[in-house]
DNA sequence: TCTTGATCTGTCGTTTTCGTCATGATATTA
DNA sequence: TAATATCATGACGAAAACGACAGATCAAGA
């Protein structure tokens, strides 16, 4: 039963973030700019968005496009778009220079090695 | 220059989070699955992603979305030029892993702190 | 019943992305 | 120089989404 597609859950998660806040399809469809038919048929999941219509909806429904692909239960934005990034930005002083020292001696000590097999896998 | 299109900071960001690990087109096309010449042509913005390899990117990038449609800010530091960021995009395997890992440590070491002094330095 | 609003569904031609494939361009290495 | 790896770019037909629009369906009220 977990066994719903994304295309699925879009088309659920964005009837149900639109009744939410008890728009109709019209009144979605003008503040993403599109046409209300292309709502109906996002809905009722004859068609799947684009790469702009999707952020269009995010947009004027103020939710995640995460949340709408279904990759997170919550609507609310999260500040983590890469978790490299975001554990590099946390860090502060000394902890800062010895991840760069640490990176940095991976970095030289991998260089010479400029061989791409495959991966051994 | 905040005049950048949504879909031109894709580009940019794919590019980017791709080159962090260490994957040529062809590493990050099978972990996708998707053919390479598809992420090159995302990579130089001749096409934009449909629903699907949207979503397959992410996955495989482990990035959010909103992060590759350029809705959430966080990680610009990386074109910044960054030498921290340079040695990292040497990394490969194994190594990134550790990297990441050591990162990630020193990371959650530094978070619990209650007192919200701005530099402890 | 008749009307109205909301949603659903299908059709039209157009545009875009799809995967596949081939060919350049460039840099690095043997 | 020759071979290789990586990436860029274009062409091809197939598939899908596009906006626009026209009906169909259905429920609620007058």
């Amino acid at each position: 039963m977990s066994n719903i597609k994304p295309s699925e859950k879009f088309q659920k998660r964005l009837k149900i973030a639109r009744a939410m806040r008890q728009w109709n399809q019209n009144e979605l469809a003008e503040k993403a700019n599109l046409p209300s038919s292309s709502i109906a048929h996002f809905e009722i999941g004859s068609r799947k968005p684009s790469f702009d219509n999707l952020r269009r909806l995010a947009i004027a429904l103020n939710v995640t496009t995460d949340y709408l692909l279904g990759r997170v239960e919550s609507p609310e934005m999260s500040e983590s778009g890469d978790p490299l990034f975001r554990d590099v930005s946390k860090l502060t002083g000394n902890d800062l220079e010895l991840a760069k020292n640490f990176i940095k001696m991976l970095a030289k000590r991998n260089k010479p090695q400029r061989n791409k097999k495959k991966s051994d896998s």
